[in-house]
DNA sequence: GGTTGTGAATACATTCACAGCA
DNA sequence: TGCTGTGAATGTATTCACAACC
C-alpha cells in the first residue's frame, strides 16, 4: 500500500494513553443513558476539555467516527478496550492488608474493570484471615509460586513505606511487569517495568499552591 | 530595580508545582540521613530526573544554591513549603465513612505533612461511631456549620460515585477551594476550586497498554 | 449543516551548554 | 574544579483551521 494507513506501531504519547481509559469510562455511562452515537464536541463539555483534543488523541489508534455525526459509542468503547490492553483479563495480586490494604481487597471496583484480585500477602499473615471473599490471604514466602500458579500480572503495593522499595524489587525479581504503589515513596524500578504511584500526600501538597494567600 | 529578580508573580508551569512536595519529601530524608548539602546532580539521581530539570525547576522560585556546592538542604526544604503552601497549617475533612473513608481518617500520614483530618461527614451517620481517634462523624447536616466553626479549608470526598458530584457542589458551595477526590467519577469545579483525583483504576487501566502483547 | 481527521501553527516543557561564581 | 542559574535550542503536546465527507 502506498498510504500506510494508521498502524500500531506508531509511538503514542503516554499522555494521550492516560486519557483513552477516562474516554473509555464516560463513553460507557454515555451507553447506560441510552446514548449510541458522541461527537467530539459533547465528549469533550463531558470531560471539560477540547474537542480537538479528543478527535487528535484518538486518530492515534484509529479513525472510529462518521462526519456529520460523531462516535458509534458502543464500537469505539470496544475498539479503545482492546487498545489500552482491556481486551484480556488482568490477575492481581495485593502485598501488605493492613487497613489500607484490606479497603483495596473489599473494594469492588476493580474486578468489573478487568483487574481481579486473585491473591493477597503480608509478612505478618494473622493481619486479616479469610474475612474477604475468597481471597486467600497469603505468607511472603508464598509469592514466588502463587504468582506462577495463579498468572498474576500485576501487582497492588500497599506496605508501609520502609518496606515497599525492597517489597517492589521482589515483585520485579519475580517477573511482575506492572505495579500499582500506594506507598508514599519514589520507588525505582528497571526499564520494562511500569509503575504508577497512588499519592495523596503529594496530590494536596501540590494543590495548597494554588490555594495559599499571598 | 532595573534587573528585576525572580517575584512570586511568574508564571510556574503546574508540572513543576507538582514536583516541589517530591523535592521535599526526598530533601527531608537526606536530613534524617545527616545530609546537610545536595547537588542537583544527586537529587536528580534520587529520583531518576536530570539535574537540569531540578536546577529549572528550583529557579521559578528562587536562587537556593551555592556554586561549587549544592544546596543547604534544611534551607532550602525550609523555602519550598512555604513557597507550596505548606508554612501553614490546613485543616481538612473527610466526606464519607464506608471503608475507604475509614482507612483514610486512620491513615497516620496525613498530619505529619501538613494536614490535620478535624471532622468527618456521613449521610449514614452510623457507619463509623467514634472510634478513630478523636475525629467526630458528623451527618451531612453538622458540614456547613463545622466548615466555618473548624476553618476547614480542604476536603477529602470518598463516597459512591454516584453522590460524589452532588457533595463536590456542595463542599464547593460551603467555600471549600481543595477538594481530594477518591470517587471514580471526572468531577466538575468552576475556576478557582482544585480538585485532583485519586483513581487507581485510571492508572492501572493505562498501564496495561505497556504491558498488553502484541 | 454538522462532524471527522489531520497537517500546520502555536504553546508548553525539557534539555543543552556555558558564563559566572565559590 | 564543581556546581548553580539561565538563555537558547530542542522536543512534546495542544490547538487551529479546513478539506473531505455524511
Amino acid at each position: 500500500m502506498i498510504h500506510s494507513n494508521k498502524n500500531n506501531s506508531m509511538f503514542v504519547p503516554e499522555v494521550v494513553v492516560q486519557r483513552i481509559p477516562i474516554y473509555i469510562r464516560i463513553l460507557q455511562e454515555e451507553l447506560k443513558y441510552g446514548n449510541t452515537v458522541i461527537s467530539s464536541k459533547n465528549l469533550g463539555k463531558r470531560l471539560q476539555m477540547s474537542s480537538a483534543q479528543i478527535r487528535k488523541d484518538l486518530s492515534y489508534f484509529g479513525k472510529f467516527g462518521k462526519q456529520g455525526q460523531g462516535y458509534p459509542i458502543e464500537f469505539l468503547v470496544e475498539k479503545l478496550k482492546i487498545v489500552v490492553g482491556l481486551g484480556q483479563k488482568w490477575n492481581a495480586c495485593i502485598v501488605g492488608t493492613g487497613r489500607l490494604g484490606q479497603a483495596i481487597i473489599n473494594y469492588p471496583g476493580f474486578s468489573p474493570e478487568g483487574f481481579k484480585i486473585v491473591a493477597a500477602f503480608d509478612s505478618n499473615n494473622i493481619k486479616l484471615d479469610s474475612s474477604a471473599d475468597s481471597i486467600p490471604i497469603l505468607g511472603m514466602e508464598s509469592l514466588s509460586k502463587t504468582i506462577k500458579q495463579k498468572s498474576i500480572n500485576v501487582a497492588i503495593v500497599s506496605v508501609p513505606a520502609l518496606e515497599a522499595q525492597k517489597v517492589i524489587d521482589l515483585l520485579v525479581f519475580e517477573g511482575i511487569k506492572g505495579i500499582l504503589n500506594y506507598a508514599p515513596i519514589s520507588p525505582k524500578v528497571p526499564n520494562g517495568v511500569v509503575i504508577r504511584n497512588i499519592d495523596p500526600i503529594l496530590s494536596l501538597q501540590s494543590m495548597t499552591y494554588y490555594l495559599k494567600e499571598s
